[in-house]
Parts: structure tokens; C-alpha cells; sequence
DNA sequence: ATGGTTGCTTAGCAA
């Protein structure tokens, strides 16, 4: 099974280019994030052509994520079905081919010790709670999506610029690795061990062409799940010419 | 040098 991640940032912006990387790499489950539309006007159609099922969790404007499957997904799960606040659709999660299989979109943070730095933390830590209380370690399981946390140094181009802020401060690092402590490993991490690999670019000061990227976007299995992964890599060329996502798919290949 | 760019929605926010 081939399975990826990609932030699209506007799935209706990037509908054409989506379609093209379908065709060209035909995974068989796609997580997406940052859909900006609402679940009724998902792109259902096109994708079903395409030969894509597709579970949403859609909402005006900003957030927003999806399942693609060519599997018909089953007991699709919206949120965190807790206590907390559920205004914003930042997670789905269903079944599809015998695994289990998340998109989240993890909250950016805007600012170290703003609110919605806090909000970040918080949802991590719901997050955790979520894996505990939804499943066991033997479950397979992939956790798939923009984290909005580079994990290490190394996951980053140039540490010493970016130390402290929203995507590499330790607060939201150590958050992320309690997350990870439930049973989870970082795929990508399983095939390659060097700097330099980033899976984000911002749109501005020409942040490709001088590869300052950071890689925020990951596919975390279960312990199931990892002794199963043959590969992981991350499609750079998807930010190469017209109209691309600020991010590039994350795939990885599952015996399963 | 809190700059620069993109998307949604329509001037300002979020990333």
C-alpha cells in the first residue's frame, strides 16, 4: 500500500495539480490538509472520477481535512470526540484496508506565548489523550499530516535562524514527542538518517530556490505498522512550477 | 530590515 500526506493549502486552488499527482504517483490513501472548503463543497466528484472515496472534514475558510481512499473508508471519526473545543476541523480519521488511518492538521501557533501558541500545546496534548483512549499499541495505525513541528536540528535548514520559533521551539517539540511516546515512529526517519530533507517552503524570499525548508509534515505508524514500511520519501518536485502548495506530498510504501 | 507571498474573501487574517 502506498500512503502520503500533503497539505494542499486550498484543495479547490490546487485541484488541477492534485489530479496530475493522483495520476502520476497513484498512491492508494492520501491524507490532505487544509482543505479552506466546507464539507458540501468538497470536490466528491472529480475525485470519485479519479478513482478516489473520499472521508472529509471540511470548514469555511481555514482548516479542513480529508481521507482520499480507493477503498471505500469506513467508520469515519471527525475530531476528538472530547471535551474540548471542536470549532475547527483540523482531524479525521477511518478505516481503510484493514489499517487505521489519521489526517491531522496540527495548529500552526502563530506566535511563541500567544494564544494560539496555547491552543497548539493543548491540541497536542488532546491529541495524546486521543490515542489513548481510542486505541492500543497493537493497533496499525498511521498518523499522517502537517504537525506543524519539526522534530530535530536536522529536520531544519538553518537551526540557528529558526530556534524559538512556533516550528522548532521545545515546548512544541517535547509536545510532539509526547504524542510520539504513545508507540509512534516517524516513517520518514526509518529510511533516512541525513539533514536537508524538509517538506515545507514558505511562499516568500524565495524560500525554495534556496531549499530553506523545514521538514513539518510526517507519517508516524505504529509499532505494527513500522516493521512493515519498505520506504519513505518526500515528492520535492511537487513545488516546482505553476500554482504549488507551500507543501510537497510525504509518501511511504506499506507491506500490508 | 516584523520584510516577503499565497488563498480566502473582499481588507484583513492566517500561514
Amino acid at each position: 500500500m502506498k500512503l502520503a500526506t500533503w497539505n494542499v493549502n486550498s484543495v479547490r486552488a490546487r485541484e488541477a495539480r492534485l489530479l496530475r499527482w493522483l495520476e502520476a504517483a497513484r498512491p492508494d490513501v492520501v491524507c490532505l490538509q487544509e482543505l479552506k472548503v466546507t464539507t458540501e463543497a468538497f470536490p466528491f466528484e472529480v475525485l470519485r472520477a479519479a478513482g478516489y472515496f473520499a472521508a472529509v472534514h471540511g470548514q469555511r475558510t481555514y482548516n479542513g481535512v480529508a481521507i482520499l481512499s480507493r477503498v471505500e473508508p469506513q467508520d469515519v471519526e471527525r475530531g476528538f470526540g472530547d471535551e474540548g473545543d471542536d470549532t475547527q476541523a483540523r482531524l479525521v480519521s477511518a478505516q481503510v484496508g484493514g489499517l487505521r488511518v489519521a489526517s491531522a492538521y496540527v495548529p500552526n501557533g502563530a506566535e511563541v506565548g500567544s494564544e494560539k501558541w496555547s491552543y497548539k500545546l493543548e491540541w497536542l496534548r488532546r491529541l495524546r489523550a486521543w490515542l489513548d483512549r481510542r486505541f492500543a499499541q497493537t493497533d496499525p495505525l498511521a498518523l499522517c499530516g502537517d504537525f506543524n513541528v519539526a522534530p530535530e536540528a536536522r529536520d531544519v535548514c538553518d537551526p540557528a535562524a529558526w530556534e524559538g520559533s512556533v516550528l522548532t521551539h521545545p515546548d512544541a517539540r517535547q509536545a510532539l514527542q509526547d504524542v510520539r511516546a504513545w508507540g509512534l515512529v516517524d516513517a520518514f526517519r526509518l529510511h533516512h538518517e541525513e539533514p536537508g530533507f524538509f517538506s515545507w517552503w514558505d511562499y516568500r524570499m524565495l524560500a525554495f530556490p534556496k531549499n530553506k525548508g523545514l521538514r513539518i509534515d510526517h507519517i508516524d505508524l505504529s509499532p505494527s505498522l513500522a516493521g512493515r514500511c519498505s520506504a519513505a520519501a518526500i515528492d520535492r518536485n511537487e513545488r516546482k512550477g505553476k500554482q504549488p502548495s507551500d507543501h510537497v506530498p510525504v509518501v511511504v510504501e506499506l507491506d500490508v
